[in-house]
DNA sequence: TGCCATCTTATGGGATATCATGGAATTTTA
DNA sequence: TAAAATTCCATGATATCCCATAAGATGGCA
């Protein structure tokens, strides 16, 4: 099985901005972390730019690999290629659970998204998402309501099987 | 796994042209050293020519070899070949880092990007920028700004999906 | 089914190493 | 020989490591 990231939860950070990553998703970034190996911690990629400001976006090594892969097969110097490279590289860094799965927030990054003492996970399938939780819970409420308003044909539920590939 | 150049970040640059390289891309330019052993310091290449004169790029040993590669294979003596010469083997030169992971920029290559007391470094994948902060928000502010008025399918994001291999 | 032993998880505190940065001393070079 | 470049040493801040503990979760067994 290939396993996902499911699920959300609610971590406290520390002063030192030390979190716990649930541990449902460590055994995810282990499975994705290609030199991963028992009694070791594995590396992922945490993306803090990109088109949504408000959280930061976990990705295991194999899915965000796959990602500068494409990207590499952009003409080098090309515009695509280095607005991809500014949010996907430049936005982003590698991280590394420590041994009790926790890892530490910049306050860089604490900043960028509004964290204080407490971070919301969250899965989503092939990356999860860390939030402030004001702003989680907001973003759900503002997702309610865009969904509600959904004419038949836009909603996303049933376009999905029409997608069969 | 092989590192890329990721993440963001701020440095001083003191009165003789010292700027630490991040932590982190000294790493990758370790790696991208074939001559490096530990013990001593990787060397690599800036380029400081070419299209865009507002910033230097960074690139280790391996991966100036592959660009350099690439202009072989285009015909001696044609304009694209020469004009390519210029910009990456003309207008570039090795560095070195310290025993404390700085380089020193010289005046020349302060002036040619225009930075005072700070340089952001800014990771890009195979290669890195160094920038005068404030035209690095510009720049930054620049490429927000045509991404949103990108139509869908000018988006690089989701021209991405449409390489799969 | 209820209880206990064990493992995992989430969290905290203190010690240690690494990083970023500055200044002085020494060498090189023009 | 003065200016520029390089080497060496010093230090505060940050990040990392190591150990500790309490609460759950898990599993075995009577």
């Amino acid at each position: 099985m290939i396993r996902r990231f499911r699920g959300e939860s609610l971590h406290k950070v520390d002063a030192k901005g030390r979190v716990s990553v649930p541990a449902a998703f460590r055994r995810v970034l282990e499975e994705g972390d290609p030199d991963f190996s028992r009694g070791s911690s594995p590396n992922f990629v945490i993306v803090y730019g990109g088109v949504r400001g408000n959280c930061l976006e976990g990705y295991t090594i194999n899915s965000i690999s796959k990602v500068d892969k494409l990207i590499s097969k952009l003409p080098r110097f090309s515009k695509d290629r280095e607005m991809l490279e500014r949010f996907i590289n430049t936005q982003s860094t590698y991280m590394q659970l420590d041994e009790t799965g926790r890892i530490v927030l910049s306050h860089r990054l604490k900043e960028k998204i509004g964290i204080g003492d407490e971070a919301i996970f969250a899965g989503m399938g092939e990356k999860f998402q860390i939030w402030e939780p004001k702003n989680y819970q907001n973003e759900l409420n503002a997702l309610d309501s865009s969904f509600e308003n959904l004419s038949e044909d836009e909603n996303p539920f049933l376009k999905l099987d029409q997608l069969q590939d």
